[in-house]
DNA sequence: TATGAATGAGTCTTCATTCAT
DNA sequence: AATGAATGAAGACTCATTCAT
């Protein structure tokens, strides 16, 4: 019985993830990803009351879905350097990816849905997390420069942000993300 | 004729302006336009073809008619140092205020509109040369320290521009946007 | 224009008349009433927003359409006893009558509408005011023994709308209705 | 398994009654009762084809169910006047219950449905049948005045019906019925 | 018996777009 | 130029009814 329904969600979910990353968020109908599903409008009902559900659903599912393989590869890392090039290097991959939920999340929390923005604040605020770490851990090894890692941290994620919202918004090149990790890099490492 | 065009167009924007303010991109209609503007339905298409049409309008008049005090004010200024403190306060104030645009462009852009992102652009670069101009200036009198003017600037940019997304769609606090502001003057003058 | 409006709504409350009268109220859906007056579904909603309103236009124009012949009639009637005749015949042809309201006006009172209530409560109580001015007339006259003219107009309409509710969700026959209306005439005139 | 099905439907009677009382005839459906009486749709069916089938029967159950504590007061009251003001005290009673099926039946008679026509009348004309019986009791025993029996009862359950339907969709208040039941019973006394 | 998933039809309502005036 | 009436196409949502299990 639950098993069925999870299925059936499942099933939903992937169909509609697709109509997300093509459509954005606001111009998703129910219609779209019943169609997408391959079940009736009124049967996409039996599982969820709107857009707004569905796509919730869709970021906790791709969120328990997160690359595991790379979880892995950085706590096998010793070096602090070295994990925050990998983080580094997964953001970019994060950044140039086709398919992400990156503008249709915005548009949820241009929707004005507290869920959409608590969702996305959740999610800044466990990468800000993550670099914190990264940067307490390289500071006190004495590979990275002395700076509060709060605010470092936070200002690393929002130079991300400011990428990613540039790669969906304007003529933002791979070149310029190059640059722009490579100098965080960089500020981090200086001694000067 | 022409206008008396111009006139009527001024208007309908003037109406168009207070609706992308409220709802975005994406759910305006070109009823609430026409209402917002007191025309007819059947009038409105006399004018624009499209509710991109008038936003890329509303938009182009937008920069048209931008703050000429604040440039004023900045060319008053000698000190590099200062005229930075005047633009990153400017750039505060557009952050957190409540009646722009910002939403309603990125929803545009989200919606693939070429013109959209042109215009997004456009305005991003725009602000890079301009930081790009201080930073110069900083560095040739020596108020701030060496580094590469052109990364700087986009750096400064991006940040910026992470916390304008971030103050629309997560819990970016007005603390948060000081403190980054803040930092971001402290790198270009430290001297460690 | 306004009047073009007006008849346009006459248009339609012609076709919706004919539809209430077939299903009563809770059945009778905008598209209806849409397919009756021959126009859109969108364009019966640049004239009515619901069924309710439809309805309590159609009541409105009934009543400012009522039977002046009838009126006029009376008015030329000198003999109490006569105008009660009168109004009892006028009250048995309604009763009787195919085409009323009656039942969707029920319906839309259950259905808990409160201008419903209103409305069938003013019709009822201007029956009400007209019995009683006939029988002070008769009991001034002598034609009518005594009795208090209020209460018993009221006893009079109620016994009517009893037969008017049973006429239309009981076996009432003719002749019931008859009896009844010849026994209010006899009450109202025995002398014992 | 006939017994099991008297239980069965005995609970969905059970909860289908709250329904109709709560929502009348016609806005009821099949899905309502399901949930009332808290069994599936599908199970739903394998007892009943119809919310009518289901209406029916929860009055033929009502009537089964008949206050029998009314009619062993009734029956050992020796004095017709008694009798009758115990029988009119049970009607005010029931125009004044908030929880009767009187709304739902009439919408059942509007709907078109024989079964529902017939349950009415029988109803009325079983009560026209006590009334007659009374009234007889009273005209032989002299305590009512001599009238026709069968006129009069049917009469006095008309104004009743009035009052059961006026205080259903119009403004009629418990004064009103007040006065009228004792206009009935002074009518039957007075010697005049 | 009983469930509840599933479908498809039907209703409400809003708009983009056109067109006669 | 301008109006606003009109249409038809969506989209949201709810149910009656069926059916596999």
């Amino acid at each position: 019985m639950s098993e069925r329904t999870d299925i059936k969600r499942a099933h939903i979910l992937a169909g509609a993830r697709e109509v997300f990353l093509k459509k954005g968020f606001r111009s998703v109908t129910m219609k779209d990803i019943a169609d997408a599903a391959g079940i009736s409008r009124g049967g996409l009902y039996l599982y969820y009351r709107s857009t707004e559900e569905i796509f919730l659903d869709v970021l906790k599912q791709e969120e328990s879905e997160e690359d595991t393989g790379f979880e892995e590869r950085l706590s096998s890392t010793r070096n602090a350097k070295e994990m925050l090039a990998l983080v580094l290097a997964e953001q970019k991959k994060e950044l140039l990816a086709e398919g992400d939920l990156t503008e249709a999340s915005y548009e949820l929390a241009f929707s004005g849905s507290e869920s959409g923005r608590a969702a996305l604040t959740e999610r800044f605020e466990k990468a800000v997390e993550v670099m914190k770490y990264l940067l307490r851990r390289g500071i006190r090894s004495g590979e990275f420069r002395r700076t509060d890692p709060e605010e470092t941290a936070r200002q690393i994620m929002l130079i991300i942000e400011g990428l990613r919202i540039g790669t969906r918004t304007m003529q933002v090149t791979e070149e310029m993300i190059d640059e722009q990790l490579r100098r965080i890099m960089q500020q981090l490492l200086s001694e000067d």
